[in-house]
DNA sequence: TATGAATGAGCGTTCATTCAT
DNA sequence: TATGAATGAACGCTCATTCAT
């Protein structure tokens, strides 16, 4: 009971700050008001997170963790690389449209000072599914022999604007657009 | 005398928020703070902006125009297009290498909430240029089909994950690396 | 306890603030000095008020319930008219002299802009006791046939100027000049 | 030529003041905006006032001395004092509904704070002609024997709380109307 | 563990006043 | 005399955090 209970909070702490910061900013998101939205005591949050930067911190790592997991969660290892590659692109494009507020919460994160608290080694091993899926592939000439951290930045930083565009609304992406964004992407990174 | 005047207390003002926010990040740069680094009194800067976030704002409009401004002021246009591109994303690189303070609050601004109380005229306004050049190059059939807004989002988004790359100070890039990031780039965009 | 404590909190707040205001006025009295006086800390006011504003408002219609109802307090039922206004004339005197504060915050509000912002029907409802209690003698024709906002204005008009006098200092006022202003006040309003 | 500049700056700041004050009381009347309002410069003012309050009691003595005055400018001493004294208390009403910003500005300077720094002797004097023509019909038996500070407030006591009626907007006041509350005065204070 | 009233430093902003021109 | 940019103390208010219960 006890950890369901403590689960349910945590839980609703966590949903009640992305909601908020994904919606109106780092200030402009009061712990008042997350304990309101959270339905729970102010004080209850103190019980669960140091502070509240030690709170978005947290949050940082727990969405991006998820985030990265769910990019690989139906990726078959059997099938050709360029296939893997095209599910692994698309799949940055669905899970964010799935999921904006994780988005945009992450976007904002990274883009702040916020960053620069977490640990250079904690990014490195969130960052590695992807590291170690792109670096393969270079290893194995199927990708140009490009420095595995250009290529990842490459790749996640093109994605990541296409998600923008297509979350402001500010363009109709059709699924042969979405098909275009990954030859682009793909006939830029594979080895000719 | 007056506008010199002028001039300089406004400048003084947009250069210590720059400095400000793009240390400690909107929220942790206080406008006495804003005011002490202007050397003015915290009352002048309601002289020249009706508010914080109008301030902001302003700063934000400024700095990209001088911005994408400063990608096409070395262009020649009697080159080859190719050759355009690519002294167009080392410019990107290099202009922000130079003024890693204006990148990192742009960055920050355009993944804010901040950015969607910028009209979206403004935005286009103030994007033209690069839209014009690459739009151009796909009419030409130099570029792949792609519409401009994705090409867009595709080329400056990859460019700014690498360039965010370089500034973290985690990955030393030589020019070869410049190079090899270009030609990514291209290899994807160009029509084949 | 809870209770106790908001009670006396909230209650030491108003006092604080009317003491402050029946001084020094409205903007010469600072949420930083009302907290002082109250003895709570300055964010504490604000969890019992939204703004400034509203505490006054509060206030304002806290005070003037209170005033109208001690009028009637020692209200006679069984005594003739005369007498019976008698002593309301007089209680509206004694009262304004034993809670000055009172009534100088009363007056300073109702002839500011503040006063605009109340309700119309929440003003009629404070004034309500008396508005009933002179109509009433209007229509058994005690009093002379006038529209009773012009008999309240008229009987609570000149009360309150005599009040003002006294409390001045200006004018020491004997109990028998009070015994000629509510004659005053009666030969002009009682019927013919 | 600078006489009649002075004076259209002078009269053009109690303008601006008055029209403020009355409309959003002291506070909210900065003097930033009585100087945009007067057309003149902020630093002007202070050629002409010391300070915000030496402005604001400026304009409260010449409205007060404007106001009493306009009272006797019609009365006839021919007349019998009945009809002086009708006359008198019509003009209160006719004067304020003419000027309800200088009967708003007023009420409102002489129920706050402001009114204790003006010397006593300045407010006698301005009350003076009231006094002097209220006093005399006391002493030739005209009107009840009351201390004519008492008849004075309780005759401008009334009228001003009717003139408020009045200018709320609240009730509609018709001639007869205005007859009766006449009457109601006049009928307290005449000798029986 | 959970509460939420209370805190008070610190925020964005205002505005009466000054002074170099 | 007139200006209005500049000042900075002081304002109303917010909000991360604490602590008695």
């Amino acid at each position: 009971m006890k950890n369901v209970k403590d689960f349910d909070k945590k839980e609703a702490i966590f949903q009640a700050m992305l909601e908020l910061i994904s919606k109106h900013g780092f200030h402009s998101s009061p712990m008042s008001e997350v304990a309101k939205q959270a339905d729970v005591a102010a004080g209850t949050i103190y019980h669960y997170f140091k502070s509240k930067d030690e709170l978005i911190c947290a949050l940082y790592v727990r969405l991006k963790e998820k985030y990265i997991e769910n990019l690989f969660l139906t990726d078959d290892q059997n099938k050709p690389f360029k296939e893997r590659f095209r599910h692994f692109y698309l799949q940055m494009i669905i899970e964010a449209q799935k999921n904006p507020k994780e988005f945009y919460f992450l976007e904002q994160f990274s883009n702040s000072p916020f960053i620069s608290t977490i640990p250079k080694a904690e990014i490195t091993r969130l960052d590695q599914p992807v590291y170690d899926f792109l670096r393969k592939a270079v290893f194995t000439q199927i990708l140009r022999d490009i420095p595995p951290k250009i290529l990842v930045a490459f790749v996640m930083g093109s994605a990541n604007a296409i998600i923008k565009l297509q979350l402001s609304g500010e363009f109709q992406m059709t699924s042969s657009d979405l098909e275009l964004a990954f030859f682009t992407c793909w006939d830029g990174i594979k080895k000719i």
